[in-house]
DNA sequence: ACGTAAACCTAAAGGCTTTCGGTTTCGGCA
DNA sequence: TGCCGAAACCGAAAGCCTTTAGGTTTACGT
């Protein structure tokens, strides 16, 4: 009892359990860390803020492997694209945390940092200062839905027997992960083609 | 105590009640809903499969406000875009149930009827097996998405003064309610324009 | 008229989040 | 070197939640 001699807790381990729970099981709960990391409830909350911390530290670890360089790319569509896959390609790897990072408000100021420079990209680009999140938000659920599916292809639906949807069924099981892929490409493709036809019709700003 | 007179809990209230909670603070538990209708928490549960049956009741209720004769409509390409019209509408009266429905599976069977006749419409319409659920998924990201941003504007982003984002703020600021409305019929437009090039190159089944 | 099923209550187990005070150890400073 | 405040952990508790089980009264069909 008392301070131990080598710590057993910090931020770094806490999230790293919280994010292998969440692969695992897909969330995590506060008594879950502890007892993994050896250390009682009450102690987790001497080196984070609460539950809703916790999740803004996973926030910030899964979105550090977006390669921030995307969006200083040119011309502003391929930062845009580039930045689009990167960002696939982290939330794929923890797909279990989307729902998680869905439900509450960003917070953390190393993301914030980085929507605040796909904004900065967009608005020099000749976006219309009120078109500009439009094309954020519709791209981040081009990103995640597809980060998602990925990794959840069949769960979201509970097929029943009671109720019969065969073909329902059969385009569920048609779905596998290489095909996954490839329709991230062609819908991402048919964004950008949006956007820039978004762009020359003058900034999407007019009525 | 016993059995009373008339009786104080149904399926219907106990859903109404919780919509009703969800609307007013995001969320609901059972035994707020049972303090609502003055009866005790345990009672709930001999109505209702849990906390999880109460999600589904909410999700049959959401959804009933989708017109199911949307899907009727040809040719497909009208009816997916006026099933998306209705969906959005549908859900745009409760945002905050979105959060809810997107984290568990759909197991309601009313819902399940729907989503089979759309991969039936899109069959039909030539699209191959394997595409037909890209495209409704990326449908419903786009949809649900869009009602979310709807009622939650800033709710997303918590800007800290810690974290300077100007552009970010100013973006925020400019999302204004009837700019939602066009930006998603801007990017409906965009998504519809995508399945038909889709469906014209062969129905989005090939390499 | 009577028995069964429905609707509710009381009670309780077990989990979660969060806070608070106590105890030991560490690190810096005189 | 000695000391003191801060850091790190424990123990305990309040208050919420979900879910189950058994008891009591009322309603309904036979």
């Amino acid at each position: 009892m008392g301070r131990p001699r080598t710590p057993l807790l910090d931020r770094e381990r806490i999230t790293t359990t919280a994010l292998q729970l969440i692969d695992e099981q897909g969330d995590f709960s506060v008594p879950q860390i502890a007892r993994r990391l050896g250390a009682q409830t009450g102690s987790v909350y001497h080196h984070v803020d609460g539950r809703d911390g916790i999740v803004e530290l996973l926030r910030e670890r899964v979105a550090s492997a977006i390669d921030p360089a995307t969006l200083e790319l040119a011309p502003w569509d391929e930062a845009l694209a580039a930045w689009a896959r990167s960002y696939r390609a982290a939330f794929a790897a923890h797909p279990r945390t989307i729902p998680l990072l869905m439900t509450s408000p960003v917070r953390a100021p190393s993301v914030l940092r980085q929507y605040e420079r796909a904004v900065t990209l967009l608005g020099d680009a000749g976006f219309a200062t009120e078109a500009v999140m439009p094309v954020i938000v519709a791209l981040e659920n081009l990103v995640l839905g597809s980060a998602l599916d990925l990794a959840a292809p069949e769960a979201m639906w509970e097929l029943r027997e009671d109720t019969p949807t065969p073909r329902l069924a059969e385009a569920l099981a048609a779905v596998g992960e290489g095909r996954a892929d490839r329709a991230f490409e062609v819908a991402l493709t048919g964004f950008m083609d949006h956007a820039r036809a978004l762009l020359e019709r003058g900034g999407g700003g007019e009525a």
